[in-house]
DNA sequence: TTAGTCATGTAATCGGTTACATGATTTT
DNA sequence: AAAATCATGTAACCGATTACATGACTAA
């Protein structure tokens, strides 16, 4: 049940609207937690229903009006609470790894293509990634005082950062080792 | 729709029941695809309807009587099908981050207990890992002769070392931040 | 004029988790 | 005697995805 919490996080870091909240999804929550719109609505209904947000619509010039959303004493104290309780440490779900092993009973060099369009992909999110870093948080360089919230913050973008370029080695190992595979392996024999 | 293909994947790889399989999803195929034993008894009993499986039941001594579920022809061809549709590249989904960006809402160093208890189950999971390497592929130094299969399946164990490596050391990098929070930055300041 | 952005929603379906349930055998 | 393993299932619920829908404004 994390979405909530998520929300909640976003909303405390700043107050906005669903539409405001699928965006951020998009971008900085998004390295590590993902919604779509009609889910976020859904989700921020019921949370103002159980009294966990404040709504007030916002009339806006040129735009639709739009229903701002923040956290509601009782949000904050759910999330306190829930910052105390045990989450437990979660595995990966990776489909890209089902398909490399499925590989085996098919043709493996069709997927090359496959796994370098992952490569590509993950790549431009590492750069993504680099560039809001160094956008809020300086460069490596050119260290910036930054308060609790940012730090933090801050931590949870080196572990993106961290996870796309994992992502990235391995998915070299993985193109290294289908390139491999289609010569068959006579070096070293005698 | 990927636990499918992961059944199919290990299907094809050894025949077995909704137990053996809720067991291998616990430990080979767990590392990038987990099932409970009530999903995967459903879905077996789906994909049999639909013709991607053959089931026989296999009486024995001492123990139940067990379903042995195999690979249709369909489900070899469903299989292969699948291999050539594009999927697209996932995004993480992890909990503890989003506590940890919440930490900026109550107390960060509480968290400390809970990033340790983290750190030590991924730690846990790498040494499983890491045996399971040796004894399946050989000790680095001693390099074995694989099949295919076993190559595809070496590259896809390598990715989820490649993960555990990857989050001890964030956890670590998270660890000392917010160890680094507890006293106030008062150093470097004119 | 077409595409894109801002803004919110409904409906149907599917995938996944949690809780509950049974029962024999084997190991400590 | 108790706990663990083998083996299979039902029911309820929740979380998430996909498809469909509307409508105004803005920029290419």
């Amino acid at each position: 049940m994390a979405l909530e919490h998520a929300i909640l996080v976003s909303l405390l870091e700043k107050p906005g609207s669903g539409y405001e909240l699928a965006r951020r999804f998009e971008r900085s929550i998004g390295y590590f937690w993902t919604a779509t719109h009609q889910q976020i609505y859904r989700v921020l209904r019921r949370m103002e229903a159980d009294g966990l947000l404040d709504v007030h619509e916002v009339a806006q010039r040129g735009r639709p009006d739009k229903k701002e959303y923040s956290v509601a004493p009782p949000g904050r104290a759910a999330l306190a609470a829930w910052l105390h309780e045990p989450v437990q440490p979660e595995s990966i779900r990776h489909e890209l790894a089902v398909k490399i092993r499925g590989a085996a009973f098919g043709d493996p060099s069709a997927l090359i293509a496959e796994v370098e369009r992952h490569r590509e992909a993950h790549d431009d999110r590492l750069r993504r990634y680099l560039a809001g870093e160094a956008r809020d948080f300086g460069a490596p360089d050119v260290p910036r005082s930054l308060d609790v919230g940012q730090e933090l913050q801050h931590v949870v973008l080196r572990g993106g950062i961290a996870f796309e370029r994992m992502t990235i080695a391995w998915l070299d190992d993985v193109l290294d080792t289908l390139h491999r595979l289609r010569v068959p392996p006579s070096v070293g024999r005698p």
